[in-house]
DNA sequence: CTCCCGATAT
DNA sequence: ATATCAGGAG
C-alpha cells in the first residue's frame, strides 16, 4: 500500500497526463446519459457512442421506450452487446420513471439504484456527471488501475476498492480523479499491453516492473 | 457464482 | 483464436 506521499505523487502525475479527463459518453441530460451508462456495461464508450445518436434521435422520453414492441429495441441496440438484458431493463426503467418519479431521472444514489440496470457503479456515474455530486465509480479500469498501482489491496472486491479510494483521496477531488483513472486505464495503463515502459509512475508499481522485467 | 453478447484489439 | 470492453441480475 502506498502512503500519503505517494498517492499525493499518483494524483498529481495523473492530473499531468490527463488534465480535461471527463465522461466520454456523449449525452445531453440525465435521461440520455443515465441510458448511455447502462449500455456501456461490458461494451467500449466508442461503440455506445456510435449508436446512442440514433438512439436518442428516435427516443427522447420514456414514454416513447415504451412505445414500440421490446424486439425493436432490441434491434435498434443489437450491436453493442447483452441487447436483451439491456433492452428489458430500459423499458423496466422507463416504467418506473413514469410510475414512481415523475418521469425524471432521480438524483439520489439510493433512489437510482433502484431502477432497473442500474447499480452501484452506474449510479455513480450519474450522481458525479448529471448532479455533481462527489463520487468515484469503480468500473474495469478504477479497479485494474487501483490495484496496479497498489492503491487498494488485489483481493478488495469493487466496494471495498470504492471505499479505500474515498478514504484516500480528498473529498473534491473525488469526481476529476474519478475521470482520469479512467483515461489512465484506458489510454495508458490498459489491460492487455499496458505502457510500463513509457509510465512516469513505474518506480512505484510493483506489476509494473514484473511486467517489464519479463517482457522487456 | 454464472449468464448475458456483439465489436474490437491483440 | 482469445481477451477485453465505464456491469448488473438471478
Amino acid at each position: 500500500m502506498l502512503t500519503k506521499v505517494q498517492i499525493r505523487h499518483v494524483l498529481d502525475t495523473m492530473t499531468e497526463m490527463f488534465p480535461d479527463a471527463e465522461c466520454e459518453l456523449t449525452h445531453s441530460n440525465p435521461f440520455e446519459l443515465t441510458i448511455a451508462v447502462l449500455l456501456s456495461a461490458q461494451a467500449t464508450d466508442a461503440l455506445v457512442n456510435k449508436v446512442t445518436p440514433g438512439l436518442f434521435e428516435k427516443y427522447k422520453t420514456p414514454e416513447d421506450y415504451l412505445s414500440v414492441p421490446l424486439e425493436e429495441l432490441e434491434q435498434d441496440i443489437r450491436r453493442i452487446g447483452l441487447f436483451r438484458s439491456k433492452a428489458k431493463n430500459i423499458q423496466k426503467l422507463c416504467r418506473s420513471l413514469i410510475d414512481d418519479y415523475g418521469g425524471v431521472i432521480p438524483q439520489e444514489r439510493d433512489e437510482l439504484v433502484k431502477l432497473a440496470g442500474v447499480g452501484r457503479k452506474t449510479a455513480n456515474v450519474v450522481t458525479s456527471v448529471a448532479f455533481g455530486e462527489p463520487a468515484i465509480a469503480v468500473d474495469t479500469h478504477v479497479e485494474r488501475v487501483s490495484k496496479r498501482l497498489a492503491l487498494c489491496r488485489w483481493k478488495d472486491s469493487v466496494l471495498e476498492v470504492e471505499k479505500t479510494l474515498m478514504r484516500k483521496i480528498p473529498r473534491d477531488e473525488w469526481s476529476d480523479t474519478h475521470h482520469r483513472m479512467i483515461f489512465f486505464g484506458r489510454y495508458h495503463c490498459k489491460a492487455q499491453s499496458p505502457r510500463c515502459t513509457e509510465c512516469p509512475l513505474l518506480d512505484l508499481c510493483r506489476e509494473g516492473k514484473k511486467r517489464v522485467k519479463v517482457t522487456g
